[in-house]
DNA sequence: GTCGCATTACGACGGTCGTCGTAGAATCAA
DNA sequence: TTGATTCTACGACGACCGTCGTAATGCGAC
């Protein structure tokens, strides 16, 4: 399992979960689908970029003028990596209410996903229940 | 429902779950339980509790020399907000692998709150399910 | 009062991150 | 070659937060 520096968790993330989804992309690219949508300057794309890469997150590549970017860490890894970050983060004294609270949080955001963790759960169960 | 800015995710979070704990405490107390153990120096606890207060998160009181802090919010809102803000950042482009993520992190966590977190979803569905 | 100790007030620093600007480098067209 | 266009490099700033130091303030004992 590879270690790595998590991704901030707002434009950094949004730029590395847009390169998954593209494969590669140039600077450019990635600014028309994402900075430029939300208002900022291209350089604000470029500056997020090169901070990703170096965390060592993306790699690059020449293509002419520019650089084509892509993911270096797998996408799952990072998730899971997020996902555990931000668990751990929550439970903490009181990890009863904190559960609560995420399947409150879960719900509210989208109620249908209610069904989806409830699966989760009881695939993992089934699967670790000798552990 | 009053809002609030969030808590910073470590030091300034501990305190205030320190400070739900024992109803109200002063620096020193705070400091003692906390700080100390993780070998802060005293005013880096100080400084903590007073951002907190500039957020408006925790009032306080003269006691003799120095101030007694207590919580302005409720814990349930604060865990709830904090939930709400953590899972929404974790639901992004794909809700269904971050919802097994945060399973699978939960059960890392603590493969007994995979329990509770069932418990806590079949509650949730059966109380919202005409919604 | 006045001395000494505990406490507070607050400025400062470094790291992170979103944000931008400017300058330099590479590319392509004429 | 010379421009014009595009892209990169990188420094800078503000906000936030953990961290600390110093100076000021307040209290209590003598």
């Amino acid at each position: 399992m590879a270690t790595f520096r998590l991704p901030a968790d707002d434009l950094e993330y949004a730029v590395l979960t847009e390169l998954w989804q593209l494969g590669a992309a140039s600077v450019r690219e990635l600014h028309d689908r994402l900075g430029a949508k939300q208002g900022l300057v291209y350089t604000t794309t470029a500056k997020v970029v090169d901070r990703l890469r170096e965390k060592g997150l993306v790699q690059r590549q020449r293509r002419g003028n520019a650089f084509v970017y892509r993911s270096r860490v797998a996408r799952e890894e990072v998730e899971r990596a997020r996902a555990r970050n931000a668990v751990t983060r929550l439970l903490g004294t009181t990890p009863r209410a904190a559960v609560a609270a995420l399947v409150e949080a879960v719900a509210d955001v989208d109620p249908a996903l209610l069904e989806e963790l409830e699966r989760a759960v009881l695939a993992r169960r089934r699967t670790k229940d000798g552990a």
